[in-house]
DNA sequence: GGAAATTGTTGGCTCCCCAAACAATATCTC
DNA sequence: GAGATATTGTTTGGGGAGCCAACAATTTCC
């Protein structure tokens, strides 16, 4: 039964391809995970962006990314600023660290979606990424 | 950057799809998680199953299982059998309560799976999976 | 100006995973 | 057959990621 389910596929797919991200970031100074390059990409594209937007964002809850932009920062990844216009909240940035290394970041991302995909056949993976994304909208909307 | 990766449209797919299969089995007696459905198919197809080999079938620790299958007995889901060969071993089979549930899950699998496909054309769905199985081979192989 | 909403944080909880160590038991080697 | 080696399930310890409820500080609404 098992082998004729999507969602089968799926679970073992994002392992591996997740354990694949892994093992390209190694070599990284700081490595990080999907999760984490996904923060630092929409961050470096919304500077000033608050926390809470980025939890809307990524999907998750505002207490779920105190502890990852906290290891974000602690290696200078990302910085929060005060923002000028509401002292509740704060301004994300990308750090010193974080303007470095994102380059590396995509480069490696990039390396590994090349590899990942190495078996599909030509423009295979945006089709990959339609059905993807319809299955995302059949499991979403009610 | 991101809509274009392939392994940022999968893991989003895969936590919508975790979400909808959770849905699906809130209505159950005793709920089970994808990975806990699989390991109950597993070890009614391969009844006698010892733990070691189960972990290794689905490419997990063998102490990663412990508290898994304890919960699924716990539930009566399975048993762990004295194995007659080799008494360090356990053999496992499904218990009342997982032969009495299995067919409902399965029933409940194929509900969910055919929502989460609804949005694809016909047939999509098993290419999907070829792609998804090309995707895993590309990520695992050296 | 007082009530209501929002922001980031904390603490408590769950779940899933791994690695190392252990006793009991099997298997291999001489 | 005895001793070394390997394997089985388990325990312990640790990490990561997620949620919710509560809280002080602050902003917004009426």
């Amino acid at each position: 039964m098992l082998p004729g389910l999507v969602g089968y596929a799926l679970r073992r797919a994002q392992v591996a391809v997740f354990q694949d991200f892994a093992r390209e970031m190694a070599a990284m100074r700081v490595p990080v995970t999907p999760g984490e390059f996904g923060i630092l990409v929409l961050v470096s594209r919304n500077p000033g962006l608050s926390q809470t937007a980025l939890a809307r964002a990524i999907g998750v809850d505002r207490s779920t990314l105190v502890p990852i932009l906290d290891r974000l920062e602690r290696h200078g990844l990302i910085k929060r600023h005060p923002s000028p216009t509401d002292r509740r909240s704060h301004a994300l940035e990308l750090g010193a660290a974080g303007m470095a290394l994102l380059p590396l970041y995509e480069a490696a991302v990039r390396r590994h979606e090349r590899r990942i995909q190495r078996r599909l056949r030509a423009g295979e993976g945006g089709a990959l990424i339609a059905a993807l994304d319809l299955l995302l909208d059949g499991a979403t909307s009610r």
